[in-house]
RNA sequence: GGAGAGGUUCCCGAGUGGCUAAAGGGAGCAGACUGUAAAUCUGCCGGCUCUGCCUUCGGAGGUUCGAAUCCUCCCCUCUCCA
């Protein structure tokens, strides 16, 4: 880990295929040669981060391990205008307080990956300094360095010409390049990365710091990951996959990893795992059946690595024993759905039980999980859509419910006396 | 500000008075096949107290036995002009 000299993190981005675009490839190199100040942006738009953001967030971690300074710029302050990069549509307006409380729960997730004591990174808010400037100051200083004509030609607007583009939104690209020149200017910041649609916004603050301070700083990106049957990453039937335990268990998160493609299986331990890559290569030449071995060591480092050790042994073992024989047992990690037994009563119909447990959004959608065969009651096929659970079916305090072949659920029955 | 085009169910996109909960595609879900994979095939795919009822086609009114479809006003988007 102590790379000196011989491993350059330039080169490990390279042979894990991080990298999308570089401002300037030898140039980047050299100056990853000494021990830097990079920085990468994240959009407190949700209380959480998703996969969609990990490679990212790995990358930080990389260029950690191997002897930099990441900085984590929360956007709290370009949030309130909205990133129309890549996107089609114009972003709902946030209110401060929602930004705020986002920014928080990033924070805490970040520290899984990211060592932030000591100062080995740091983590601001770009509200800090951009709410403060002034509208003609700004103009003035910053705005002068812009030409119009070269915004409306970048990629990342092109697609906004045609279906609108608000002057707020505009403004985005220079309240990021704000950004840079300023984190270049504070904390001697000399590398940006991101996303591939943030090649723009990149390239801007590059050209902002140069103009201003006559020092050329450096811009890389990541390629927009699509998993092998085109679609983006990180969504599944109920909705993104959450780097918060909360609302991605790790359990979950576990099987998401475990089901990805074949086809991705080799690219995704490169970007999600610290394995070596000799050691990728010899997993991912598994055929067959045997590369499940190769997902299986994929979805425990990726789980290991977002919620530690101990829940991603729960999440595994969880799967190994649902999906080997149909024990039911009190498995720890796969979600729980409390209920009391007053609740309860004598029992429920099936696809309420299904609903209210979380496992179908609706009861219309449970009723035609039932009808079609797939809801099982402690591995037996709820047969009708009359069904009854009751208290027969009660093992333990516990009733496992399964939809469809991998989603399981066990509902806890508590003494309606125990509060 | 003027002229034109347009806003349809998760997305794209048909529909211009009843046969429309609304074609088709995508996404999603389930079943078969399999390896907790892919591809393929089949079924489902607004909600509910489900052989019926309720809510949807930018918003509010109106015409009509009956409207996503016709009329009025309003809001929003795009294009061109100023």
């Amino acid at each position: 880990m102590e790379g000196d000299s011989l491993k350059n993190v330039y080169d490990t981005f390279k042979e894990r295929g991080f990298i999308e675009q570089v401002t300037d490839e030898t140039m980047v190199r050299e100056v990853l040669a000494q021990s830097i100040t990079c920085y990468i942006g994240f959009d407190p738009t949700a209380r959480s981060l998703h996969v969609g953001s990990l490679l990212p967030i790995m990358s930080l971690a990389h260029m950690q391990r191997e002897g930099h300074r990441p900085i984590v710029v929360i956007g709290g302050g370009t949030a309130l205008v909205g990133d129309p990069s890549g996107k089609d549509e114009i972003r709902p307006v946030m209110t401060k307080e929602e930004i705020d409380s986002n920014a928080e729960g990033i924070k805490r997730q970040l520290s899984q990956f990211i060592d932030f004591t000591n100062g080995k990174a740091l983590m601001l808010n770009n509200a800090n300094w951009l709410v403060p400037l002034k509208y003609i100051d700004f103009l003035r200083d910053i705005g002068r360095h812009f030409s119009v004509n070269r915004m409306l030609a970048a990629e990342s607007y092109r697609q906004r010409l045609e279906s609108g583009l608000s002057f707020l939104e505009f403004n985005y690209m220079l309240l990021q390049a704000y950004d840079f020149w300023y984190l270049y200017r504070n904390w001697n910041c000399l590398l940006q990365m991101g996303g591939n649609d943030q090649w723009g916004n990149i390239l801007a603050g590059a050209d902002l710091t140069r103009r201003i301070e006559g020092q050329i700083v450096h811009g890389l990106t990541f390629p927009l990951i699509t998993t092998a049957d085109g679609s983006k990453m990180g969504k599944t039937n109920r909705g993104a996959v959450w780097l918060d335990r909360e609302l991605t268990s790790p359990y979950e998160y576990y099987q998401y990893w475990v089901n990805r493609d074949d086809r991705d299986v080799k690219r995704f331990l490169s970007f999600f795992t610290f394995l070596p890559l000799h050691e990728i290569e010899e997993l991912s030449r598994l055929q067959g059946e045997d590369l499940r071995r190769a997902k299986d060591v994929l979805a425990y480092e990726a789980t290991r690595i977002c919620h530690g050790r101990e829940a991603a042994e729960k999440a595994r073992s969880a799967a190994r024993e649902l999906f080997s024989q149909n024990a039911v047992k009190d498995i720890e990690a796969i979600p729980t759905y409390a209920m009391r037994n007053d609740e309860f009563g004598r029992g429920i119909e099936a696809y309420i039980l299904f609903q209210e447990a979380g496992l179908c959004r609706t009861r219309g959608e449970a009723r035609r999980l039932i009808s079609q065969g797939g809801a099982y009651v402690n591995g037996k096929r709820v047969p009708s859509i009359e069904t009854i659970i009751g208290l027969d079916d009660i093992r333990d305090n516990i009733i496992l419910l399964r939809a469809g072949k991998k989603s399981y659920l066990k509902v806890y029955i508590q003494d309606s006396k125990v509060e």
